[in-house]
DNA sequence: GTGTGTGCAAAAGGTTTGCAAGAAA
DNA sequence: TTTCTTGCAAACCTTTTGCACACAC
């Protein structure tokens, strides 16, 4: 359980002001034991749902960019309607149910290293995502 | 040089009235040396300006899902407002540009070969894409 | 002729923006 | 008091839908 405090004092140490909806956010998405992947839509409904609280959907959306600037989340590469954001910043990878459209982390462990022969002349490879699609067996993928 | 009849073939086998308009996008989509990574609107202007023709925006994203399901496309997974669609339907992975928003196929030669030691329970992975993403040497990411 | 495909406009859904009011420093 | 943040509504963009008309077979 993580204290007001400190998150207070995160968001000052990297220049934002830490007001009552910043920190409300915060709550709700570092005070987990796990991994949270979530879409700005599920964060603003248990915003409302979960805490009984508004905050509005334009302040959810800064926010939300904002702590992805700060590194406090990553957004996650998948083609869908909507973005994805994830707690877990670390170096990792991730299956996406095709049933359930549901997120799950992998390990970095989980995949041997991943090795490149070949890179775009004159850029460097700022990051590595592995999305792994599955499935229930008996089922067509498109 | 792809043919018209070859096109025509090729759609009716599979199921598809080969009609004016699918035609042409299939002229346009593959009758090329390279791979093609396009959006729907870049395809819709690439008919309308090049081609001079006009077909109606519900008919394109009808005819790419159309081709996607026949397995003639492939939508890679990646992060961004717009769907993203591959005529390179082979097992290959993708960079992505962050500073040009452009895509550079990268076959499965240049990356040894992915061993994943976990699943997802009573699952079956459908299909793997690597996404690395670049950005010129002295820049900041997100 | 029957069934499929096309085109238009409208609607939908996610995200961004402009701006006035409010809160933090 | 100055600057940053919030909230609302409108705008924006991509994608989907409904329906009448047209075309393929």
């Amino acid at each position: 359980m993580i204290k007001n405090a400190e998150f207070t004092d995160k968001l000052r140490s990297s220049g934002l002001r830490p007001t009552k909806q910043r920190l409300k956010i915060c709550e709700v998405l570092f005070n987990r034991e796990k991994t949270f992947h979530f879409t700005i839509n599920d964060l603003a409904q248990i915003i409302a749902e979960k805490l009984n609280e508004k905050i509005s959907l334009a302040t959810v959306y800064n926010t939300v960019h904002a702590f992805k600037k700060k590194g406090y989340l990553k957004e996650i590469s998948i083609n869908s309607d909507k973005s994805y954001f994830d707690t877990n910043i670390s170096n990792h990878h991730h299956f996406f149910d095709e049933d359930t459209n549901e997120l799950i982390d992998c390990d970095i462990n989980d995949i041997d290293s991943i090795k490149i022969k070949r890179n775009v002349t004159g850029k460097k490879i700022t990051s590595i995502e592995v999305l792994m699609k599955v499935a229930t067996d008996n089922q067509n993928q498109n």
